[in-house]
DNA sequence: CTACTTGCAAATCATTTGCAGATGA
DNA sequence: TCATCTGCAAATGATTTGCAAGTAG
């Protein structure tokens, strides 16, 4: 299986499948096929997704009754416990994206298509901590989601307007 | 009314009721008792809320039929397209706040109690920008929310484990 | 008047759950 | 074996919508 890291990340020591069985034993649970092929579909590629696009992707597991929608949400929940993805909440839906084995970041997002755009700043950590340590406030984690026009909406925009 | 105007509140130009009612004006959109009765009872302080919250502040109206379940949301869609409040989503719910008479800031959320702690920080404005500029995104608003844990859970979990 | 609004009941829609049969350790 | 899982169908729960009756301008 090829496997598509870009850019920025990190090479994890071992892959989120084996991290995900050792989770999974850790707990009593159980490593079944199901379980077995949405974490193998949910790493194949680095993406941002939500429950139906993966579903998309497992469509003819699906079809062939070898995985259900309420299995895959159940083991995206189990993911999202194990810390190998990440779940946030765009515009209603819950969208997933890979967090094991990839260094922590925010987005911009563009309004009008809807890409996201990942990017990383110390300083947004930096901040972040010095304004926590005046409320007395322990950090877990952050989220900095910063909503405009990508580059090339913005484009498109102004062409129009020309 | 007596109307709490928290330590960093701006003093708005002319009540929130009043610009309402020249948002509607502005779209054909008619003042009618409901719509009168919701902002009101929104703007009569300063605090988060979801629709639920702010439904069990009108439970006598609704009660009484004047005001219903439906309205309540349409209301709260038009208070938000008129940049009067401002919604996020918080776990799945939407959550409201003030954004009319108020300075942009962000949240300190608490894990444990769900409290929401609000911060503002214009080098994280900064840092936003100078991130935006170096992928040619036009920028028009951010959201930054920290998950922690706020001084009194701390206190409190630092209690038990002792 | 009459177009915009409302309340009601019903519809949505993503996500979750109960349960009987299937399966991994 | 047998506790954990799964798929199915049905439930949930917040939010939205169609529609006939109500009301602002």
């Amino acid at each position: 299986m090829t496997r598509d890291y870009s850019l920025r990340a990190i090479e994890p020591p071992q892959p989120p499948e084996d991290r995900f069985v050792q989770f999974l034993k850790s707990r009593g649970k159980r490593i079944t096929q199901q379980r077995r092929l949405i974490v193998e579909q949910v790493f194949s590629h680095h993406d941002h997704f939500d429950a139906d696009e993966l579903m998309d992707h497992l469509q003819e597991l699906i079809a062939e009754r070898k995985v259900s929608r309420p299995t895959v949400y159940r083991t995206l929940s189990e993911l999202t416990e194990a810390g190998l993805i990440r779940k946030m909440t765009l515009g209603g839906r819950s969208v997933y994206e890979h967090e094991y084995g990839y260094p922590s970041h925010d987005h911009l997002h563009c309004e009008v298509c809807n890409k996201l755009i990942e990017f990383h700043s110390d300083e947004i950590e930096r901040v972040r901590d010095s304004v926590a340590r005046q409320h007395d406030f322990e950090v877990f984690s952050h989220r900095l989601f910063v909503s405009g026009l990508c580059r090339d909406c913005r484009k498109r925009k102004e062409q129009r307007s020309d």
